[in-house]
DNA sequence: ACAATATGTCAAGTATATTTTACATATAAT
DNA sequence: ATTATATGTAAAATATACTTGACATATTGT
């Protein structure tokens, strides 16, 4: 499922997905591809772009039992 | 750097490390990598920890600016 | 002393995260 | 119409997460 609450916060801080890349250290395509949802990034990945974010793991990356889809 | 927020939430669930790494389905050494702090899981796995033992990424895979080391 | 369980570690293989290059589309600005 | 930026997507290569099998040690119970 796609990652919504990560392309918000990115919005919010009004970040294009390559921006965001290159302060995480990746390419704009990891970017891409974890907000369309079909993967599984490293912990440590999504460390970094909470802390890009200012935002923590559970917000952008833990749903409860039920709110995804 | 260990990860001793994860070895002593499966200690207050009383499971071996075999025991969680088949909750979670992967291999013990797996596990024990985690716990041992010389790699970087996929969030996947992290969260399937995380339900298997209560907790959220939060709590188990987030560290605040200051605290580690 | 012996058996059983839990943990730590290593090496070789497999699966998959991530990169690089490239192309296509959409939007906004000139 | 053209330029520039942002996004979506794909294929091939590389890096690394994870598995399997194996062995060693420590601990606890019999």
């Amino acid at each position: 499922m796609k990652n919504l609450k990560l392309k918000a916060a990115r919005a919010a801080k009004d970040l294009s997905q390559a921006d965001l890349a290159q302060m995480c250290g990746v390419s704009r395509q990891t970017i891409n591809a974890i907000e369309k949802g079909d993967y599984n990034p490293t912990i440590n990945l999504c460390i970094a772009i909470c802390r890009a974010l200012g935002r923590t793991l559970d917000e952008l990356f833990w749903e409860e039992e039920n709110e995804e889809e």
